[in-house]
DNA sequence: ATAGGGTTAG
């Protein structure tokens, strides 16, 4: 351990005194002052630091703004205790980090692009005497289930010696945001049967599952069993009453939502329930009913517009949502980052170049695009999509390491796959592995797709052969159809057609078509046939001019609707703040 | 101390 007691910072010699005081008076100042944060930390990286300190430090700055900073000291305080291998003093509070800290941590884990310092302090943490602290196990329940680790998150339960409300709750939770809704429910069952009282958190994640499942009569269900079993205050309070409609609303029962809403009680009636109205009547399409209700809501606010433009733009009414937008903005809102998602989409739709830049412009100023991974994400895309794809890479290479997501890369790899930068996306693909980033079913999508635009079809093989023992992706019949399209367009049909007789999924009509397709373009004749009977089976009114080449025709029309749009997006836009 | 809620969507 190099552990140096001076610091050199412009010259000058900064002499640092080992020990607390130091460290507490860096922490006043960077309360003080957060631009001085970051240099701070640093400081504090190459200093030795006492434990009780860093979770002084540590707590308010992991709960808010950027926390990987902080993570990072928490990982290197952690690694300083275990270096010194001291035996732990059972009973000192001294020179540990308390469970709070690695409550904090692992909260701020959860918010993090990638999964690896959780697992660092997972493994600290089993080391720790807060090993079995239900609020520190609470917090990893939570850290693996929005990492949709769900197996992990339930082995974890199942080891835990303790489990309280929150731990069912997260739980629960982590399987409906992995969309295992049977499981939920199971866990609900059980959580039931042990005698434990369900909450408002409860009821809220199992509604999220009725409205993953668009299950009306589930909903119905458990509203039914909200009214047995909540405190009567929960059952009535706004939380609740929102739950309610927004799972009513997204399994279609309108006339229910309304009746919940027209119950509530006035305390219940906040903004989140009026939004949640206005978005209900706008994704079933009354956009009149919306808009009144809209007018009639008390105390408007950015989510609230973002939810009307939102509707708009999913039903295609471009124009509108932008118009609603520029209302937005002349009565002094700002957009949030889910408006700029939001009505990007419609500039795209509506072909409104100038907006989409000043959009641009917008997130560029104080460099929040690249600390926001959604908004690059969705800048990504956008420019990938409309053949801009070195504006694309200007975005997504903008954006600091610490936020780069894996569904940002996952957009960047579909971007340089759809332009045939095969080696590019590649190289991309290859680069996650050192950001903690692990690949998914859809960046093998995306790489597989790139590996068959650009005809990469030993670096496909490859990478197809290593998905499941590498990286313990299953391949699914998206990504045989990949593989069995990279050898129909290298020109081995017979290999294409053996391929897809091995396939452990029965063959498509998508997989045959490109087959066909493949077929037509290498003037074989026998596997047409083969393919096409395979065709007719599946659609016995299959005719070979039905043929779906329309992705060759619709590519055609989109790049001509799209040509304006790219026309303009090549240029950078005119804002001294981007970049 | 620990968890979500309403807006984003190819």
């Amino acid at each position: 351990m190099g552990r140096r007691s001076k610091l050199r910072r412009g010259g000058r010699a900064i002499t640092a005194i080992p020990g607390g005081f130091l460290h507490l008076s860096l922490l006043a100042s960077l309360r003080r002052r957060p631009s001085l944060q970051a240099h701070a930390q640093l400081l504090l990286l190459g200093l030795p630091l006492p434990a009780p300190t860093a979770s002084r430090l540590l707590r308010p700055h992991l709960r808010s703004g950027n926390p990987s900073a902080s993570l990072r000291l928490f990982l290197r305080v952690l690694r300083d205790r275990d270096c010194d291998r001291r035996p732990c003093p059972v009973d000192s509070q001294e020179d540990v980090p308390d469970s709070s800290s690695f409550s904090a941590a692992l909260a701020a884990c959860s918010r993090h692009a990638s999964p690896s310092p959780g697992f660092s302090i997972h493994a600290f943490l089993l080391k720790s005497r807060f090993a079995s602290n239900v609020y520190a196990a609470n917090s990893l329940l939570h850290f693996y289930g929005s990492f949709g680790l769900h197996s992990l998150a339930h082995k974890l339960f199942d080891e835990m010696p303790t489990r309280d409300t929150v731990s069912f709750n997260t739980l629960i939770s982590s399987y409906v945001q992995s969309c295992c809704i049977h499981d939920a429910f199971e866990v609900f069952r059980i959580m039931v049967e042990s005698g434990l009282r369900p909450d408002g958190w409860t009821v809220t994640a199992l509604l999220g599952a009725c409205a993953e499942l668009q299950d009306l009569r589930a909903a119905k269900a458990v509203h039914g069993v909200a009214r047995r079993m909540l405190e009567p205050q929960v059952f009535h309070s706004g939380e609740v009453a929102t739950s309610l409609v927004d799972a009513y609303v997204k399994c279609r029962g309108m006339e229910l939502a309304r009746q919940v809403f027209d119950l509530a009680e006035d305390n219940a009636r906040n903004a989140r329930l009026w939004t949640t109205m206005v978005s209900g009547y706008a994704r079933a399409q009354e956009f009149d009913i919306a808009q009144r209700l809209f007018h009639e809501m008390p105390e408007k606010d950015t989510v609230a517009w973002t939810a009307l433009i939102g509707g708009f733009v999913r039903a295609g009414r471009y124009k509108e949502a932008v118009v609603l937008f520029e209302e937005m903005e002349e009565a002094g809102f700002e957009a949030d980052e889910a408006t700029i998602v939001t009505v990007l989409s419609a500039c795209v739709g509506y072909g409104n170049i100038d907006l989409a830049k000043r959009l641009h412009c917008l997130v560029g100023r104080d460099g929040l695009i690249n600390r926001n991974a959604k908004l690059a994400t969705t800048f990504v895309d956008m420019y990938a999509k409309h053949g801009c794809i070195q504006t694309a890479q200007e975005v997504f290479s903008g954006v600091d390491d610490d936020f780069k997501t894996l569904e940002l890369f996952n957009a960047m790899i579909n971007g340089l796959a759809r332009c045939k930068f095969g080696e590019k996306a590649i190289a991309l693909f290859d680069e996650m592995g050192s950001l903690g980033l692990h690949p998914d079913k859809i960046t093998f999508v995306c790489i597989l797709s790139a590996c068959r635009y650009s005809g990469l079809v030993s670096q496909g093989f490859r990478i197809f052969d290593s998905m499941e023992e590498k990286y313990g992706v299953k391949p699914e019949i998206e990504h045989y159809t990949c593989m069995a399209d990279l050898l129909a367009r290298d020109g081995q049909l017979d290999n294409a057609y053996i391929f897809i007789q091995n396939m452990p999924f029965k063959a498509n009509s998508v997989v045959w078509s490109s087959l066909v397709r493949a077929c037509m373009l290498h003037g074989n004749i026998k596997i047409r046939k083969l393919a096409e009977e395979q065709l007719l089976q599946l659609d016995p009114n299959y005719k070979p001019e039905n043929l779906p080449l329309s992705n060759l025709f619709s590519e055609g029309k989109r790049k001509e609707r799209t040509a304006r749009v790219r026309k303009f997006l090549n240029h950078k836009p005119v804002c001294k703040h981007t970049k």
